[in-house]
DNA sequence: GTTCTAGAAC
DNA sequence: GTTCTAGAAC
């Protein structure tokens, strides 16, 4: 199997990974990411093989209901963001549902920030209207500069923007 | 996506 | 000398 698509295993086997879904029906999956970028990190996935660019009109019912999933799994007063990555590495569609605060030791490298912090986050309001995707144009926002997404100050590595949101978000 | 690590940057 | 980033992985 590729590495691409090792998240389809949860949504085919969902019953095999029990410290790792948080919750399923018969139609959608929910995981902790295995390499979370924050505190809380959840994605939630459609159970049937389906990736970003295969979506259609007749896939904004799905998109909407994973929406809801991914409700379902914080409380209301958590500062949470949903989104798809607008270049995602792994195939199978997976939503990202993840607290603000990007405190995590596997945030590691400035494209793991940025693909949250910048348009490369693509919230699920803007994926129901099906944008074309540029590829290049959206790669070029992770090479972008390191600013803080709370207080926009400018850091020049990752473990000094890293040390930073743990005094923020302590 | 991650791991590993060479060599750039400090 | 240590910290930090970035490119290969068959
Ligand atoms: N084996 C895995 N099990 C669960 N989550 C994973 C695994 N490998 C990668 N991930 C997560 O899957 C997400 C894929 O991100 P992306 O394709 O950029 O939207 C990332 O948040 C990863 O941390």
């Amino acid at each position: 199997m590729s590495w691409r698509d090792q998240l389809w295993q949860y949504c085919a086997n969902p019953e095999n990974f029990p410290t790792i879904v948080v919750k399923y029906d018969n139609d959608y999956v929910a995981i902790n990411d295995q390499y979370p970028k924050s505190k809380k990190h959840f994605l939630v996935m459609p159970r049937k093989r389906i990736g970003l660019k295969d979506l259609t009109k007749q896939d904004i019912p799905m998109i909407l209901e994973m929406e809801k999933m991914g409700s379902s799994l914080i409380q209301d007063n958590q500062e949470f963001k949903m989104g798809f990555h607008a270049v995602p590495s792994m195939n199978q569609l997976h939503l990202h549902v993840i607290s603000v605060d990007h405190v995590s030791t596997c945030l590691k490298l400035k494209k793991h920030y940025l693909s949250f912090t910048t348009d490369f986050f693509v919230p699920v309001d803007t994926m129901i209207d099906l944008p074309s995707i540029d590829i290049e144009k959206y790669e070029a926002l992770l090479k972008g500069k390191l600013v803080c997404h709370h207080c926009k100050q400018e850091f020049k590595t990752m473990p000094k923007l890293k040390q930073h949101l743990e005094e923020i978000y302590k």
